[in-house]
Order: C-alpha cells, then structure tokens, then sequence
DNA sequence: TTGTATGCGTTATCAT
DNA sequence: ATGATAACGCATACAA
C-alpha cells in the first residue's frame, strides 16, 4: 500500500541509511559487494525514489538558462510571455529561469554564450538557433561537461543534444500543402512561397514538405520559387510588387517563416487578399488579428506554452536521471482556423 | 534568494511554529490579534508554501475517481490508456487513479456512484456523463461535502462543478463546418449529419455550430436533418441506405458523435467514400486508420492525454486551494489531417 | 490560546 | 568502509 523508503532498503539489507544512499546516489566508499546487496534489496522490494523528498533534503534548484534569438521577432515573444507564464506555475516551484538573447546571425557570439553557461552556472539549457558547425560543437561541450541541452523549435540534429522540443519541419510543410490544395480550387494554379531566409533548416524542411505534397498530390496547383524577404518589410514589398506583376494569376501564398506583418500588409495594400488562399506559421497577436480580419485562411503553429512546460521537464528530468512520458512531451503540429483559435 | 520559510513567519511575527502553522491552515483556536500579526507577516515576507514539502509531512495522498461510461467506445478507450500513462508518469508520485464505469443511459446509477464516492473514500472525481437532473443534484451534494468535481469531455453546466475539462463544441462544430465548406467544390451539396444519440447536450451543441457556420458562410451547402444511429452499426446501415436513396445528390458526411467504425464501414461498402468530404470527431485507432486511409478528410479531436492530466492537475489544486495555470489547462480544438497526424 | 518536540523520505556531515 | 545523526520545510500530537 505505501511505497518502500530508503529505511526499508537499510532493513533488507542490513546496512545503515547513509550507504542505502552512496549506492542509490553512485558514491564511492561501498565495498562490491555491499554494493550488490543493497541494489538487490532494491530490487526486491520495488523501491522507487520520492524525488521531491530528496529535492527537499538536497535544497536542490534547477537553473535553467533559454537561449533565444534577439530582435522584435513575434514568436519569440510569444515564447517569452510563455516563460512569463511558467514562472508563476507550480512547475517552476524549484526552477530558475534565465533567457539570454544572442544574435542570431553570430554562430560565434552563440557559441560563446554557450559555453560560458557550462562552466557549472546553470543546470540545464534550451537553445533555439540556427544549425551551425560552432553551436554544435559548443553543445557538445556542455553535454560533455554533463549539462543538459535541448533544442528549441529549431533541430541541432548533428549535435548531442538531449532531445529536440519542436515539430516535424517536413510534416508541416506537408499540411500545409494539404490546406493549400484543399482550400484552392480544383482549377489551382501558381502559388506564392515566402520566406525570411531559405537557408534555415526548418525553412528547408517545410518548403520540402510543402512541395513534395503538392507535386504528389494537387497537379493543378504550381509553386513558385521561395521569395526572401530577410524579414525586412520594404523588400517584402518589392518582392511581392514583382512576383504580382509578373504573374497575374497567383491563387495562393505559403508563408514558411517570420515576417507575416509586412507579407500580410504588402497583400492587403495590392487589395489582393479576398482573392487568394493564404496560410502562415506561428500563431501570434498579429497571425491571430489577420485570421480573424478573413485576411489569413490558416495557421500552422506549436503551442509555445507547451514548448517551454516540454523544455522545463525534460531539462529537469535529465538533471534527475529520470525518464520522460514521451507521449506528454510530444509537440503537435497544429491547425488553427478561425473557429478554434485559443 | 531563497524562498522564506515557516520559520521565518515565526520569528518574523513574534510566535511558534504551531501557530505559523494553524493560521496557514484556518485551525481554530488562534486569537483574532495573532492571526493578524501572522498574516501580516507572511504578506511581508511573501511567504509561499512549499506543496512537496507539506505533502511530505502529511503523508499525503490524491485519491482520484475517474466515472466514465462503460460499453466499449473507441474514444473511452483512449482515455483509459491515457490514464494508465499518467499512472507511470512524475505527475501521479502521489495520486491514486481509480477508473468507475458507469452505465451511460442510466442517470441514476451514475447519480449513487457519484454520492457513493462522496463518503470521504476519494479526494476529487472527474465525471465524464451525459447532463441529467440526477447527476446535477449529486455533484453538489459532493461539492457541498468538500470533495471537488470536475466534469470531462461533457460538462454539467448547472451544476456546480468546479472545472470543465473539455472542449467548447460549439466551436468544434464551426471548426468542422469551416472545413466542410472549403473542402468542398464552390457548388456545394446536400450534407449529412450522423450522430449517435441528438439528446447528448454535446452533440446538439455541434450541431448548431455546424449549421450556423454553414449557414451564414456557404450558402450552396445545404446540411439534412440529424440521422441517429445510436451507436448500432446495422441501424447505422440501414439509415444510410435510405438517406442515399432518397438524395443522390449528397457531397459530404458529418459525424458529430461516436459511432464511426460503422459510419466508415456503411460508407466503405456503398462505395461512396472516395467522392464525398467526410469530417468526424475524436482520433482513435478506427478514425486514424481512416484517415490514413483517406477514407475520412479530417478529424477534429481533443487530446486525450492532455485531458486527464489536466483534470488531475485541476483536482490537485482544489484540494490544495491552489489556483491553475488557466492557459495550461485550456483543451484545444485539434484538427488532425493525415500530415499531422500525431 | 500558544509552544515544544517529533516525524515525513531523503541527503549529507560528521564520527567510528 | 560504514554508521549515527542532524537537517530540509512543513504538519501535528501533546504539553503548558
């Protein structure tokens, strides 16, 4: 009925409390063969640790740093209103946060920020950057140091991180083509494909994705190449002044990244967005007034508060040698409609 | 830096730890003045609790009834494994999951399961039921007795429950009609509606946003009365038989309740499926076989796992006077195609 | 009405 | 190499 304590190993196994612990902490100082009879004892009667116990006698805190692009992105903000958030939950009852904004163009500066953290300052660190040859190596240096690192939105597949809290690029490309091509007429046509730059990862994956489904599945419907806007708004204008010129018979927009502000006012200046089936990623203030203004068909987007509660427990459960729930951690790719936006 | 402690309050306000400690819990036998003096202090020094530690020193344990219905629906199911994954995770170290199957259609029984729970044997119940005077009367008088209530999936409106766990389906419903309508060609049709029984509170509810949104948005689709099948797959047959006899003419089917597996099959077997959009609710086995299938367009569900571990965290946090994470206990409305399919 | 002392399950600091 | 014992933050039986 009650679940066995470390008294009950000491009992079993005819030692005293303080080994019971250097065995179930891995200390030294235990002969072998105590060592085997302890961890039989263990066995037998089905011991598991009251982590919140031992959190308690061990005055244990767990800081946890989250490296985030600078800048006034609009996702990123979400995320930190996220962080905001978390703070004042009982998840974060024993957990510090910091967020360090590093540039995102500098692997170099990232790198360094990196590294610097692992010098035992925090316990833990979520990273959302680009893939870069110094980032990984910076990860693996804190993973070697025994810090954990999760990545954050954006994969280090290369790297060693610990795990990857973020969504299946290529499979939300995917579903976005699925939206596009059902949205569109059966008739298609040529549609539009932005981007801040194509040379991130997820931006690759989700064109990928994007493109593979709509040549498989909706023939009609022709993509056109990925426009780079670098997130600046006066070249998203031009860009698209060009692209419209060039092709009056555009019937669709897919906007794989950041910059859904400038994409969403260039449209609504040309008095083209009634006409046009247009789908973003990332659900923010501003994604959220476009999809109920009618100027937005959909949204593709995570949940950011479940992004940073996922990047918080498995932090911690990896600083506790704990397994996580797999299921609970898993990030959905979602679709929001006007009729179910949160 | 770190947190204050009872000792602090203490020492803080001039008393012991006792009375620390019987103000904090609204014991009597503390005068007027003292408790002033406490509170002030603990205002002062912005005491907060530490649950762990509390829970540790009470030996406490969450004792959880989850009611849900009996009969082997699809969807129940999914909730049942949810629950027994929550067994296994960090969240349930000290609550004890208790599963009650109740009979759907009998409001009575469910009402005596509910008082029989009453009697101090659990800490908190979710009941998952269809609305009934009887269940009404029963959650207040368990609430009336100290013991908190939270409905699931289908919530009891008039009474006093202390949370709903679940989604609006109004909402749902619109969601459903927002892709009805763009899925289907601009000339629109007559659509089906199938649920299991119109009675349940949840079902009527779809309905309506399903037929307010297609009626205000997509004039050319033109959705049919009801069909009830409840949950009998030859009825179930034999309803759509008539319905495609009587109109050839049918371009699309929802399905607002349970009861998929002989829609698809009825649906299969006619041979219609391939031409006609068909939108159900919940994602279980049968309708992600469906999907993958592409035999069914879209699947609007709610994450099961989500639900019972918000209905246990928002059990939690009434027996300990907590408040929630509202944002973290919001259920969304998902819409699963066959890209982002979890 | 208020205070003292002990215990919850675990860790860690001393001794031995 | 091992054991006794005192914390950790909180609750509570028992005294006063």
């Amino acid at each position: 009925m009650v679940r066995p304590t470390v008294h009950d190993i000491a009992r079993h196994a005819g030692v005293s409390l303080a080994t019971v612990d250097r065995v179930l902490n891995a200390r030294p100082g235990v002969r072998k063969q105590t060592v085997a009879r302890v961890e039989e004892a263990i066995r037998a009667i089905g011991y598991v640790r009251d982590q919140g116990a031992a959190n308690l006698a061990r005055r244990r805190v767990y800081r946890f740093a989250f490296l985030l692009p600078d800048g006034q992105s609009r996702f990123v903000g979400t995320i930190l209103s996220a962080l905001e958030e978390a703070r004042e939950s009982q998840l974060t009852d024993r957990v510090m946060l910091e967020v360090c904004h590093v540039p995102v163009h500098d692997p170099h500066a990232l790198a360094a920020t990196l590294v610097a953290l692992g010098a035992g300052k925090v316990d833990g660190v979520a990273v959302m950057a680009p893939e870069s040859p110094q980032v990984r190596d910076a990860v693996a240096r804190l993973r070697r140091g025994g810090t954990p690192v999760v990545a954050l939105v954006a994969d280090q597949p290369q790297s060693d991180r610990d795990h990857f809290v973020g969504i299946d690029n290529d499979a939300a490309g995917r579903t976005a083509a699925r939206l596009m091509g059902r949205f569109l007429p059966p008739s298609g046509g040529p549609v539009l494909v932005v981007a801040s730059s194509i040379r991130a990862r997820d931006s690759l994956e989700r064109r990928f994705g994007f493109d593979s489904l709509i040549g498989t599945e909706f023939p009609a419907v022709h993509c056109l190449p990925t426009l780079e806007a670098h997130d600046d708004p006066q070249r998203m204008a031009a860009i698209l002044q060009n692209a419209f010129a060039a092709r009056s018979d555009i019937v669709g927009v897919y906007s794989l990244s950041t910059g859904n502000g400038a994409l969403i006012d260039a449209l609504r200046e040309k008095g083209r967005l009634a006409r046009l089936v247009v789908i973003a990623h990332e659900l923010t203030p501003l994604t959220r007034a476009a999809l109920l203004a009618g100027e937005l068909d959909a949204i593709i987007t995570q949940n950011t508060g479940h992004l940073v509660r996922s990047a918080i427990r498995v932090l911690q459960a990896r600083c506790d040698g704990r397994e996580i729930l797999a299921s609970q951690e898993r990030i959905r790719i979602e679709i929001i409609l006007r009729e179910n936006l949160p």
